[in-house]
DNA sequence: TAGATTGTTAATCGATTAACAATC
DNA sequence: TAGATTGTTAATCGATTAACAATC
């Protein structure tokens, strides 16, 4: 499932060049990975392919998307305009994945009513007020630590169900409302881990 | 591997805290993991517990960080002083894994000079005399998709061998560097699976 | 002793890899 | 026909889960 976003970002860029199909091979040779893992992925989308010739580039896109659930918009509200929250407001790529980013809350008076890549800022405490009984889809919490897990109460309490929590900590939410924890340390721990088994040439690390 | 960090976040947390013993039930709760998943990755580092007490907080924190290959200092350079660069800067609990920052780096002329978290941002056609000889461990990738190739050439002629590259494009590089890549999407994507899978009461996602 | 906890061994499950068949 | 490519089936591997033993 992570490797989805890859295959469709190259092939919205295989797209734009104008080619019509791609071969499993040809993705698999780009992403460094075997094109047997490439051809299982795609099959899991469920999309036929063409014998001979690959996939076609447009049905592919379209079968990745339906795949994952983003042939439909999301609508997210962002909490947290420092520097992260600015890097994914400014992340050009969600756009192809249906993400959007329709409220963008600070509880620093001075970043509110700044506009931050064509997002006003508003106030945290007016969220309630803002969403007005229709809770947007996903919240994206980029607030420090200390903050989150009152952010993610805030967001709960408005109606959100789903919650993308960028900061370090395990969030504590009702049964129904689910979680995704983007532990950024994450990779880097599997670096770290690399480097020390290619270092010290023994194979004790895994993902 | 990917849930090292967090035990060892947590951990951190617990010491300051005055906390000399940890049970994996504990960890596992804070974590909304099964026990025995805690267990089983504790296992992996080859601490012995005290039965009837858990772990000691100090040994276990020790043992972590031996694990994953973070008991001694990683530099890195990080090339790309935007958003993404600055938050990442800014992300107090690198410290604790022995990530240190060394050079900061960006190509934007309004950018160099500039301090960042304390880190003065240098000009990237600076960088071989800058490393002299003597390169950082990891190269830390946060510039845009177009520029990601060539910055990441010029870490690898500067003598750099690992790469983090958090850039959505995926990178040639000879076959001794090790690049992790860190897709920002590919928590979306999961989540935007999971939404799919409750929204349609059907079970077809995995990560 | 009873209870809490680690430690170990086996079973299950899913993802990855391999081998080969099908067909344009 | 030969070659390129998808599609399918089986084998392997590792992580997760389960069950139970050990012991402070």
């Amino acid at each position: 499932m992570r490797r989805m976003p890859t295959y469709l970002h190259r092939l919205l860029c295989l797209q734009q060049e104008g080619q019509l199909y791609v071969s499993s091979a040809e993705l698999a040779s780009y992403m460094n990975i075997d094109l047997i893992v490439a051809r299982k992925d795609i099959a899991m989308t469920g999309l036929a392919g063409h014998k001979r010739y690959g996939y076609k580039v447009a049905e592919l896109i379209e079968a990745i998307r339906c795949y994952v659930g983003w042939n439909n918009g999301t609508s997210a509200a962002l909490v947290g305009a420092g520097a992260l929250g600015s890097a994914l407001l400014g992340y050009s790529d969600f756009g192809a994945y249906n993400l959007c980013f329709e409220y963008v809350f600070d509880a620093d008076p001075a970043k509110v009513g700044k506009v931050i890549h064509g997002h006003e800022v508003l106030d945290i405490a007016d969220m309630p007020a803002v969403f007005g009984g229709e809770a947007p889809k996903i919240g994206v919490i980029c607030v420090s630590n200390q903050a989150a897990q009152q952010v993610a109460d805030s967001l709960i309490a408005g109606g959100v169900k789903y919650l993308w929590n960028f900061a370090n900590v395990c969030l504590n939410v009702p049964s129904d409302v689910i979680v995704q924890r983007e532990v950024i340390a994450g990779g880097f721990a599997v670096l770290a881990a690399k480097i020390k088994s290619v270092e010290t040439g023994q194979e004790t690390a895994e993902e």
